[in-house]
DNA sequence: GGGCACTTGTGAAGCCATGCACAAAGTTGC
DNA sequence: GCAACTTTGTGCATGGCTTCACAAGTGCCC
């Protein structure tokens, strides 16, 4: 008998025993919009190697990640999309919204603000905080861009979880530090400066010109074998030719 | 005699004798922005202790990072700033400048383009495209906006050997496959999409979904285990009641 | 010129992540 | 109810990265 909707498991509420591996947990946000994606086509059922090639990765790690958060495939027949997908919401912490702040409200910050793909993965701009007195009232995203000062105030009434620092470089420590001191746990930086952060806060950092220059490095390496190749070459050539 | 400005090896070209471990490649851009920033200081000299605390990492793993570039300091004194800058931004190919594409000029296109801090760092932003007519023709950061239709030609033209991706999720796949088919190996990718790239092209992805994620899971498991211990010392609180 | 203080460069150990390969478990068909 | 088939979950081997700890090398001082 096929089962129906696993509703025991559904009812059990907490799993994953205890620690996901980072590797894992980086990961998730992809099968979830992989799932996503499944669900959006209709699709009910899927065996792990057609999710694994949906999210681009290898079959057995895709296994092994899920494993961590519990047993939730049917053996010869694979994973039930729709409940895999709230499992993972669920692991994820996604089943609430959180509210975040942009600090920062420059190129980066208005690109953000206006960025509507966070709503639906689970985040919801809740305020906009900029240095410049020329900003403050400015409205982006339909939310008035409120001045520093008011960071703390703001932070504690709006009850943010998650800053988002997209201010320059040689102020984004001090930011960090302010936010923090407000009880503030989760900072995602984009300002290409190293940011010290007390034990317990998270950090994460997104530096763009650190992903080109990473590019930069291969594209040169292939370029670099390609010219010793053709010296190579060019010595054969040569011996060739006296020859 | 304190050596002056190493000329032996400065003329020395290429060391690096084969392969640096892809961790080490990531560092290395984190590296280049503590020196460059020691530089501006006025710092001749750094031992691997300073310099790992100005990067934010382990100096262990600083000096390991850099044995593999070559043997660059000098034991008992340090690193010298200025040839150790110069030794790292050969290694990543910056001594020449790299042309880069964005395509998609929308929120996150513009955002890119209008950055200065590219330049500063080895990027040249040589041209910008995007599908949308109403977009053609329009100038930003100094650039008129090019019709997709002209992408191949754009990439060819000016050699440009980078391309940043920065269209809707759905067209991510084909624009990829164009740029590759033009000659492109190196993509920078901002969409959240799955995207295959054959052999030899080298795909780094940005997903700024994902980083708050990771964030709200690991916000989520703070308060889970608060709210752990919480239930815990209700049945403490429980216990001392009845007993 | 020899000893002391300092710092690099690296061998070695331990840890974590990956991926193979297969037993266990479930389904389908007869 | 059994056999053949499918697919999960995982033990295990492999490899890469991190970190420790120290020998080897360098400069300085007397
Ligand atoms: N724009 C990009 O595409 C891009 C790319 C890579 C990195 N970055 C980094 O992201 C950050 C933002 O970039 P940007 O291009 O938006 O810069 P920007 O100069 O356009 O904007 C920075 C904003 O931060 C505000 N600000 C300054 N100090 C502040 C403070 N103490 N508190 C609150 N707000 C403050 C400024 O008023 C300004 O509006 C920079 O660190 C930059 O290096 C940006
Ligand atoms: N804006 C952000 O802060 C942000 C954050 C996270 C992720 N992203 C991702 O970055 C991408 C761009 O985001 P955005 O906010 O700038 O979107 P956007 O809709 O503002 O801009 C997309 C642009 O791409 C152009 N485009 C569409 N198809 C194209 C094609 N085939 N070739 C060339 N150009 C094409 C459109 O005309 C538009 O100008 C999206 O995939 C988005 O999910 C953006």
């Amino acid at each position: 008998m096929a089962r129906p909707t696993r509703p025991l498991a559904q009812l059990a509420p907490a799993p994953s025993p205890r620690g996901v591996p980072e590797a894992t947990v980086a990961r998730l946000p992809l099968y979830l919009r992989a799932l996503t994606s499944l669900s959006d086509r209709g699709v009910a059922t899927v065996s792990s190697d057609e999710l694994a090639e949906t999210a681009g990765v290898n079959s057995a790690k895709l296994r092994k990640d899920l494993s961590y958060l519990g047993s939730y495939g049917t053996r010869g027949v694979g994973y039930e999309v729709e409940f895999l997908r709230h499992q993972i919401t669920r692991e994820i912490g996604l089943t609430q919204d959180w509210a975040v702040v942009i600090i920062g409200i420059g190129n980066l910050g208005h690109a953000l603000a206006n960025y509507g793909g966070f709503a639906s993965r689970g985040f919801r701009i809740a305020a906009l905080v900029d240095a410049d007195e020329r900003r403050s009232g400015e409205e982006v995203a339909g939310l008035k861009v409120r001045h520093s000062d008011e960071l703390e105030d703001v932070i504690e009434t709006l009850n943010i979880s998650i800053a988002v620092v997209a201010t320059p470089a040689h102020a984004a420590q001090a930011v960090c530090d302010r936010v923090v001191a407000a009880g503030i746990t989760s900072i995602l930086n984009f300002a290409p400066a190293v940011v010290q952060v007390p034990e317990g806060v998270e950090l994460r950092k997104v530096d763009l010109s650190t992903e080109l220059q990473i590019l930069a490095y291969h594209e040169q390496r292939k370029n670099g074998a390609a010219l010793a190749l053709t010296a190579e070459q060019a010595v054969e050539l040569a011996k060739a030719v006296r020859g």
